[in-house]
DNA sequence: CTTTATTTTGCAACTTGTTGCATAATGTGG
DNA sequence: CCACATTATGCAACAAGTTGCAAAATAAAG
């Protein structure tokens, strides 16, 4: 159940509309967590029904109307608690290596194109990350949330670092091996 | 849709049953494709209604009773076209870089405490896959097959390692600060 | 052989996430 | 001010994943 935290505490950093929310999640909170505009309307109705968030008060409220939500002191306490709670590690699930395994067995297909493919994804998706920690770098506050964030930041970059590496190991490993789609595995 | 395919992969290593399939999902399988014992008969049902895969014949066919399956040529040629398919990674969903994040709004509490938990629970998981790339090595037989399981493994090895390697960074830099539970954010 | 525990399969209800579309407000060009 | 695109919110149906429980076969104990 991350999804609702993610927004309190996205909401705690600013207080926003549903549409500015989607916004950030497909930016910088989403690199983790990502979310589509549909959850988190229906996540901001619960924790408003919950008496976590509340719309700030604007003018007449009428659908298609831009609402923007802050936190109550509940939504914050209810985010501590989370924060402090103890939570196993979710089982991973990634397709792509699954796919390579089926590969080990039907053959390897056209699949070291799509590695290729997932290398560039990858590979642009760290240059991103690297652009954001060198304007980062550049302010050099050095609070606690500065320094938090930061890690976030570094947790990303590695993993992506990981995810190129790690493609650029397997395309050297099969590339010129399997050839042809929908051959029969060959003997070595 | 990764489930079918991932149990397809599964059949064709070796025909199984519903509960045999439940305890490789908790080994090799799993590593990246986790799935419960409900997931794995439901779609056992599935696949089979769609004639992928049936039923291996053996005696009277009863509730509680093993039943073993096998992948039809049909399932065979549904996997290759799997494997050749073209999907964009799907985007992550950890919810520790976001209770960080969290933690760096609301204050981070004993937050430190769950990152030497995960560290260790990481570590553990990365013992297990250095166990196993041990006996394969062993093996050393080198056919496509092999060759492409030891990718699929080097990715578990490399992913845990970068899990350890942050972690230790995070606890690192956040040990000594934030300490009680609650308190506001101290400017440095 | 009956009771009890374990193994194996499965149903049902629920939560979370996705997809497609609908509707209202707002902005833009004629 | 009317047609049209764009912005913003939202409903509904579906798909995927989780949780709790039940029930049939089998094994083990008395």
């Amino acid at each position: 159940m991350s999804l609702p935290h993610a927004i309190l505490t996205a909401l705690l950093e600013k207080p926003s509309s549903g549409l500015e929310l989607t916004r950030r999640f497909d930016r910088s909170i989403g690199y983790f967590w990502s979310a589509t505009h549909q959850q988190i309307y229906r996540e901001l109705g619960k924790l408003e029904k919950a008496g976590l968030i509340r719309e700030l008060p604007s003018d007449t409220p009428a659908r298609g109307k831009r609402k923007a939500y802050e936190v109550l002191p509940t939504g914050r306490t209810e985010l501590e608690r989370w924060v402090g709670e103890s939570e196993d590690p979710r089982p991973l699930r990634d397709p792509l290596p699954l796919r390579l395994r089926a590969a080990g067995v039907v053959g390897i297909g056209g699949l070291v194109g799509e590695l290729r493919r997932h290398r560039a994804l990858h590979a642009a998706q760290l240059e991103e990350y690297r652009g954001i920690e060198k304007r980062d770098a550049a302010r050099e506050r050095g609070t606690e949330q500065d320094r938090v964030q930061r890690l976030v930041l570094r947790a990303g970059i590695d993993m992506e670092t990981f995810w190129v590496a790690w493609l650029d190991e397997a395309i050297g490993e099969l590339e010129g091996l399997g050839g042809a789609a929908g051959e029969r595995r060959p003997r070595a």
